[in-house]
DNA sequence: TGTACATCAGTGAACGCGCGTTCACTGATGTAC
DNA sequence: TGTACATCAGTGAACGCGCGTTCACTGATGTAC
């Protein structure tokens, strides 16, 4: 790790220890994922990115799932703090912060849409991996939180107020989720609309799913 | 076709020439969806599952993709018969109706899963062939007419209806997916209710995105 | 500062596997006469 | 009713391909002395 800054530099002369070759091969899968998408992600393709023989990345990751499992709680991690910077530019106030998470959620789907659907609808993560397990669970705690912020009730402990958060979730997931499957351009031309006016149209639909009563 | 009938009625003796080996297909690549998963569909175990050669499928579909195809096209007919069935069950106002489609989606989604998946998430069907495009629009159709019974307003000529549209569907669809990945199961624990209950959920939910001023 | 050695990361050949597709064939069926 | 023939549906062997994984190896690195 050290020897590759001092020797290279930034230029990526050919070395026989890369140096720092996981970060490089989760790089390299998630390229390859929005390129060709799940259902032709291949091991070899990756390792081939990367600049690697085939055989290496067993070194760092075991198998194929593994290398995919890691991604996967990368992708987590990012998701939230995809909604995170949302939150940083929306007013403070606990509805427009759900809003604006809502909006990250839309975000990072529009923008990683098949790291999305790895994270939601495959089989190929191991879920029962610990720092999976943990990633996953944090966006979901991020959910209730941001939903209790506008309630006085804990969803963890309040049957209604959980229904709210599911309400929100299904909401903005299910928008997320047609979005990238291309299936709401025909009707609506999101895509072709600006940044602002979609967000507009984003916001509108979201705030009809969050209780009027909730504090602002 | 007449033949089997006549010879053989019933019972499956083994028979060159199947009679409806294409009906037959069909059937069983949807088990093969259904219990191995889009992601490891195999036009070999379909054929296998059939009983028949495994180059018998190129004489009716062409190839996998034209047997995928098919099937997706199938399960869009299928997905709008499953909410017809439900707004059958249900009273007649125009709310009513909107819900027991929103259940009857749900249904389709957790009874059928991985088509569910190939209808809305994958890229194997071939969009462009026109039995696809035809079952796929006329489901999106039903949306539009069934959102369009609780406004005055036609969404193809008004752009809020339209965004009312979208918003039942987006959170509709959102159940679905939520649930068929077992996102919301530990939350929630909706797999575990009856189904009298998880409807009562769901319906809850559902009213929350149709704006108040419906007629009924 | 120099040398020997242990550890580690990446190589590349080999393995077996299941896949989709093709194609000459054969058995079954329907039809013309 | 019987026969010849065309058409059709399914067979099964063969093809080439890309895949994930394994493993003896080798080159590079760090460390003990």
């Amino acid at each position: 790790m050290t020897q590759i800054k001092t020797s290279l530099g930034n230029s990526a002369r050919k070395k026989y220890h890369h140096g720092d070759l996981a970060s490089e091969l989760l790089r390299a899968a998630e390229a390859e994922l929005s390129e060709n998408g799940i259902e032709s992600f291949s091991l070899r393709a990756v390792a081939k990115r990367a600049g690697v023989s085939h055989g290496a990345p067993a070194h760092h990751f075991t198998d194929v799932r593994g290398l995919l499992t890691a991604l996967t709680a990368i992708g987590y991690e990012r998701f939230v703090r995809a909604q995170n910077h949302r939150q940083q530019l929306a007013k403070s106030d606990p509805k427009s912060q759900l809003v604006a998470s809502g909006l990250g959620y839309i975000d990072f789907a529009m923008q990683n849409p098949a790291l999305f659907r790895l994270m939601f609808s495959s089989e190929k993560p191991d879920r029962s991996n610990e720092r999976l397990a943990i990633s996953a669970r944090s966006a979901f705690d991020k959910l209730v939180t941001d939903a209790q912020n506008i309630h006085d009730a804990d969803p963890y402990h309040d049957p209604i107020a959980m229904m709210d958060v599911m309400a929100t979730w299904a909401l903005v997931h299910g928008l997320a989720d047609l979005m990238i499957s291309g299936r709401m351009e025909q009707p609506m031309g999101f895509t072709q609309m600006a940044q602002l006016e979609r967000d507009a149209a984003f916001t509108d639909i979201i705030l009809r799913v969050i209780p009027d009563n909730a504090d602002s």
